[in-house]
DNA sequence: GGTTGTCCTTTAA
DNA sequence: TTAAAGGACAACC
């Protein structure tokens, strides 16, 4: 608790334009609320008490797409094209390269190493797992990390900070936690700079979940980067194609967000479907992606 | 759009 | 080991 108290005192802003997405957040919110009637940017801007201009810029600086654009890149159409034809070449194409040691997994360059089931059987016993809240382009973002990598990324909107530590805590009711902003500083600027993506130095992370899960969360490693597939394309990729729905309760319980592209695995239909940190963020995740493409 | 069918994981006896 | 509950699904009114 008063680990919280002293994190809300000395906000480390890694990213300069973390704090841009207060108002995407708002933005997107408002354009999905009532997209029949496409509200103008006017209409949006005077309702944020902002002028058009100035809230064109900070969209364009936070999306690198204009909010014409964006809005576009969220419809139902566009979902529906990063499905594509060929993704399931896509995904059998990445296999090879995959579980078999360090790989090109995910763009980002991820090593992962999984726990064993007794490790998971322990809920985090004998684990001490780092944290710290830092801003990033989609809120603030609760990052936790073991000596073996990063273990967990959540999401939280300002002021519910308590909660998403909560969540991911509950995970792993039995490991020791010990808040540190330093150590995991480094994770954001890492994961959320596309600048910082190389495969010099892998991203090493920790998925700690059961076999099943692990298994799921692998298989959304290899979606790249401006791409998506549906959930029973995963539930194919590992095997067992009637398993959808088992696959989406796997999906939703996955703790590295963002860098377990979680985002990219929709509906069939190409609707999004669900977000444990809300659909909103998945909205802004996937226009973010298609304008840093 | 809502509603139902199905099937697999999880969790708790 | 078994049983019950329930899903970020998908198909079908």
């Amino acid at each position: 608790m008063n680990a919280l108290a002293k994190i809300d005192s000395s906000p480390i802003d890694v990213t300069p334009d973390g704090s841009d997405y207060e108002t995407v957040r708002r933005v997107i919110e408002m354009i999905t609320l009532d997209y029949r009637d496409q509200p103008s940017l006017e209409a949006i801007a005077s309702e944020l008490g902002q002028s058009p201009t100035q809230l064109q810029k900070v969209f364009t600086r936070w999306a690198g797409l204009s909010p014409k654009a964006f809005l576009q890149a969220v419809t139902l159409d566009h979902a529906k094209r990063l499905l594509g034809k060929e993704e399931l070449p896509l995904l059998e194409a990445s296999y090879e390269l995959g579980l078999s040691g360090p790989g090109r997994l995910h763009d980002l360059f991820v090593t992962h190493e999984a726990m064993s089931p007794g490790e998971w059987k322990a809920r985090g016993g004998g684990l001490t797992i780092r944290y710290g809240f830092h801003s990033s382009p989609f809120g603030q973002a609760l990052v936790m990390a073991t000596d073996r990598g990063l273990s967990g990324l959540a999401f939280a909107d300002l002021g519910c900070e308590q909660a998403a530590l909560d969540d991911m805590m509950r995970r792993w009711p039995n490991a020791e936690y010990v808040p540190d902003q330093e150590m995991t500083a480094p994770y954001v600027g890492r994961v959320f700079d596309r600048a910082n993506w190389s495969c010099d130095q892998p991203l090493k992370v920790v998925l700690i979940g059961t076999d099943f899960q692990v298994r799921v969360w692998q298989s959304l490693l290899k979606i790249p980067f401006g791409k998506a597939v549906t959930y029973s394309d995963v539930a194919n990729d590992i095997g067992q194609p009637t398993a959808s729905r088992a696959v989406g309760a796997a999906v939703g319980a996955n703790p590295i967000s963002f860098v377990v592209p979680c985002h990219r695995a929709l509906g069939k239909s190409g609707a999004l479907t669900g977000y444990h940190w809300g659909l909103t963020r998945k909205r802004a995740i996937l226009g973010w992606e298609a304008g840093n493409a």
